[in-house]
DNA sequence: AAGCTAGTTGCTTTA
DNA sequence: CTAAAGCAACTAGCT
């Protein structure tokens, strides 16, 4: 009996190494590709850019599927209202979609997978968005996820290289399977304009990193191609504050599931082929494990994007302080280094990772002391690869939460980005106010003569803000603010020496482990 | 069990 | 100019 089937594009918003659509295809008759504009997913917290790009996404999916006589169907609505009325109207035999890890998709495939039990309709799920399965890199370790890169990459050794990547469906696996479509699609089922969805446009800038499965494929072979320069990546040496991005930008397509991450992973694994070449973490590869590290260890510790709750998190003191959170969402910190990054965020959706690191230590352990919940939310609105496991893991990272715990080592809001950009170019191009100051003043105009301020068009104080904070105080208080809230860790967290007194803690991983397996 | 080593990407001063 | 040392000292993971 061949399936009436719904493949149901969330992420994975491709067509290559899509294993769960290649399922849908196999003993299929009629195909109806799906994508749910979720409003818990899709609402006014995200930000233009990232509206826009999705948009993108889904035009070129429509596209690549109507090259296959198929169609994209665009929905609107909570999944658990949309699919009784799809799975009766369409008589649906077969559901498939891309396992998703995060904790609201697990509820949300968890219930729309009883409806289609209910409904007669079979369930189908494979794992394509990440490069293993994340469940079993944790059962390979115990049952606890790695808290180390390291740790991580003895694991992925131990099971081998990803898979390798399926290609795209062909008009030939195709031949026998048809899309029923109305006349009345475009109305129906199209895709969304921003203007539709009632947003305003006129703030968008120009569109420098358009969504979708073609220029996700068109920038990896680009890169590809520049085979010493893949070979001898490393991260820490890209430079964060050049004018065109030092690195691939390939992280909005692999959010969004566009590009694959292990047809990366592979295409890289060609150009490595035969040739000397950097290494994880540093290397490109490296990359792609680290996004396997924040996805693993998103799984494996519970109220990952919270402080509360979360066992291996180290709780902080953290201010609420909305002007200052105000003037670090808007670039107006007064320092022209975060401004500038800040900026970028907000009109390109995109920045380095380092400049990620000197905004995030500059609003939490560095300088404004506010929760990196905070910063979180901020990201997720404006990054065009904002990743819920990757934010919440960076940010604990940063504000030296989670993983990372040298809090003394704080970012200079002013000597951190000379390192690579002495004149202050990026800061020029991102903050024109200051285009005409002189080198030396321009990572800190507030120390420039009055005369140099005028001079240059931009009073400080005026046309550009004074500092909020002064770091140099500012950053040494919260180091021991750290260092005391360090010294409050649970002894599960940190082992405290207790005289006469001999226990054994278990970890908090194990105490949670235990708890989740009990239910 | 106490101690050791290593850790994607700090800053500043010195050689 | 670059490279190393000093700064003060964290945890995870291992032995």
């Amino acid at each position: 009996m061949a399936h009436t089937c719904i493949h149901w594009f969330r992420k994975g918003l491709r067509l290559h190494d899509n294993p769960a659509l290649m399922a849908a295809l196999r003993d299929c008759k009629e195909l109806y590709p799906v994508f749910i504009l979720d409003p818990h997913l899709y609402n006014t917290q995200v930000g233009l850019n990232r509206w826009r790009f999705l948009i993108g996404a889904l035009k070129d999916l429509d596209c690549s599927l109507r090259t296959l006589n198929s169609r994209l169907f665009v929905l609107r609505g909570k999944p658990e209202d949309v699919f009784p009325k799809l799975f009766n109207k369409w008589k649906v035999t077969l559901l498939t979609y891309e396992y998703d890890t995060e904790p609201y998709s697990l509820i949300r495939d968890k219930t729309v997978t009883t409806l289609a039990e209910q409904h007669g309709v079979s369930v189908i799920y494979r794992i394509s968005h990440t490069l293993y399965d994340i469940d079993r890199l944790i059962e390979e370790n115990d049952g606890k996820p790695p808290l180390t890169y390291n740790r991580l990459r003895e694991l992925t050794r131990k099971l081998g290289p990803p898979k390798k990547p399926i290609p795209a469906p062909t008009f030939e696996d195709m031949k026998d399977i048809k899309t029923p479509c109305s006349e009345k699609h475009e109305q129906k089922y199209g895709i969304p304009t921003l203007e539709e969805l009632g947003r305003d446009t006129a703030s968008l800038g120009e569109e420098l990193f358009p969504g979708g499965e073609h220029e996700a494929l068109r920038r990896l072979d680009l890169h590809m191609k520049r085979t010493g320069w893949v070979c001898s990546f490393e991260k820490p040496q890209t430079s964060p504050n050049s004018l065109s991005p030092s690195t691939t930008v390939l992280s909005p397509y692999v959010t969004f599931g566009c590009l694959s991450a292990r047809t990366f992973w592979w295409r890289l694994a060609e150009v490595y082929q035969g040739k000397k070449h950097s290494d994880p973490p540093v290397s490109l590869h490296g990359q792609l494990l680290w996004r396997e590290f924040f996805y693993t260890a998103s799984v494996g510790i519970p109220n990952f994007n919270k402080m509360e709750g979360n066992p291996v998190c180290t709780q902080v003191d953290w201010d609420t302080n909305p002007e200052y959170l105000a003037a670090w969402r808007e670039a107006r910190t007064g320092y022209p280094f975060i401004d500038a990054i800040m900026t970028q965020l907000r009109q390109e959706g995109w920045m380095h990772h380092l400049a990620r690191h000197a905004v995030a230590c500059f609003l939490t352990r560095g300088d404004l002391w506010i929760s990196w919940e905070e910063g979180q939310k901020v990201f997720e609105e404006l990054l065009l690869d904002g990743d819920w496991a990757l934010n919440a893991g960076n940010w604990q990272w940063l504000s030296a939460s989670t993983f990372f715990h040298q809090f003394f080592r704080v970012y200079s809001p002013v000597a951190f980005g000379k390192k690579t950009d002495k004149n202050g170019d990026y800061i020029k191009k991102y903050l024109p106010c200051l285009k005409k100051f002189p080198a030396e003043y321009i990572y800190e105009p507030w120390k420039a003569p009055r005369s140099v301020q005028q001079a240059a068009g931009c009073i400080v104080g005026k046309d550009y803000p004074c500092p909020i904070v002064k770091h140099e105080e500012v950053h040494k208080k919260n180091i021991q603010r750290m260092k005391a809230a360090y010294a409050k860790r649970s002894p599960a967290q940190s082992p405290v020496k207790k005289q006469g007194v001999k226990r054994s803690t278990p970890s908090v991983i194990d105490t949670f482990k235990k708890k989740t397996k009990k239910e």
